[in-house]
DNA sequence: ACCTGAACACCGTTCAAGT
DNA sequence: ACCTGAACACCGTTCAAGT
């Protein structure tokens, strides 16, 4: 079950793997439980291996934190913390599609660079204000264009629920462990010949995800032509 | 981290609640896996608890199965082996956009009725036969339409990644533990005027996801007519 | 061949004790 | 107040033993 052989420094450690005893608070605990998400995956984070990490007891997180689960809350937290960065440098004489796909290419560009924190982000009710920050700001955007509220919510909560299942199977760790044997498996898509045509040309995620995210946004733009019409 | 109170008869028992004491084998496991996963989330099941459930040793799995990885394989398998159910009753002259959506409807509604295995079919790659042949019918019916096989890839995942996406959302539990604290964090909303108002009209996540598909479809054909001018 | 029981190396969390 | 150590009720899995 173990995944990766935790090599390498400690990540309560300073560039030279000095070990950093620094004063335990919240924030710090979750920026080394998320450095170790991004390294070792969900089911390799334990209240017990993080404590082995920062030099201490792992009892003593339950002074700043009530239980693993607030854990997740405070990294799914800082995570959507990363995507306001940035956020200010939009240009506002761009047209709203193109600061919509900026919008969401910085959404995605955040979000893909903690493959293993996706599962977490993708279930977890977050009321991080980073995140409704995000949230108000598309809204405010697509408002002005002259979208119903109605349609408003459905576009936002599609882009995002679209952004997060794409990412995914892309980059998305396996729950419950690997799996094994693809080597005869793959060979068995050429029972499916459609199938095994559309798959041969390869694939570009990043290609993928833009064309498809202008693709929603064309049938959204249809919809809105049409009730004005 | 106990979820739900694992009240009421055993899995492996009849409809008058005695045990029902069968040979064990690979099939009779994972169909009572899964109804142990429905039941009682992923969090919830175990090697230990599977085997309480059918009244045997939990290491007589290990004759049938190799490991817990290859349980999740198995029931990632039987639930999209329940996809298939009713892909015949597609009516053939109706048009490829009806056929599509109750294709995608069917595909949701099934895993809709799975929500603790979500994210185990999100992230485990599965060369289920009947996920290929599901995929293959998909495409089949597309490429009839004129589409190229670049975009035929990109039409089927990105309709997947969508519909699983959306319904982890919708239905899907929380990743890491329940989420605590949600009485004065719904209450920040009031700070964001954008969020506040669209979220007010209220939700329908049927209407959301024929709604959002429709806009795919809309703008993949529209896709489709440029690339013929 | 199929199932069992003991054992090993793990979990999250409680609780009493230290400073 | 903050941290520790022992303890409790759990995990998946290995391995030798039974039939």
């Amino acid at each position: 079950m173990t995944r990766r052989p935790n090599s390498g420094n400690p990540l309560g450690a300073d560039a030279e793997g000095r070990p950093v005893r620094r004063a335990l608070t919240r924030e710090y605990i979750i920026r080394i439980a998320l450095a170790m998400l991004d390294r070792d995956g969900v089911e390799g984070l334990s209240m017990r291996k993080l404590g082995a990490e920062l030099g201490v007891n792992p009892m003593a997180f339950y002074h700043h934190l009530p239980n693993k689960s607030a854990l997740f809350d405070g990294v799914v937290e800082a995570v959507f913390g990363e995507v306001t960065v940035g956020l200010d440098t939009l240009n506002r004489e761009d047209s709203w599609r193109e600061q919509l796909v900026a919008l969401m290419c910085q959404f995605r560009t955040v979000l893909r660079q903690h493959p293993n924190v996706l599962l977490v982000l993708a279930t977890r009710p977050s009321y991080a204000p980073s995140l409704m920050a995000f949230g108000d700001r598309t809204i405010g955007l697509l408002r002005d264009v002259g979208f119903t509220e109605h349609d408003l919510l459905i576009m936002i909560s599609s882009l995002r629920s679209y952004t997060i299942g794409q990412l995914l199977v892309e980059v998305g760790q396996p729950v419950g462990g690997p799996t094994t044997a693809p080597d005869e498996a793959a060979a068995l898509i050429s029972h499916y010949p459609n199938l095994a045509k559309a798959v041969a040309g390869g694939y570009d995620p990043d290609a993928h995800y833009e064309l498809t995210l202008q693709a929603m946004l064309d049938g959204f733009e249809q919809r809105l032509r049409r009730s004005k019409s």
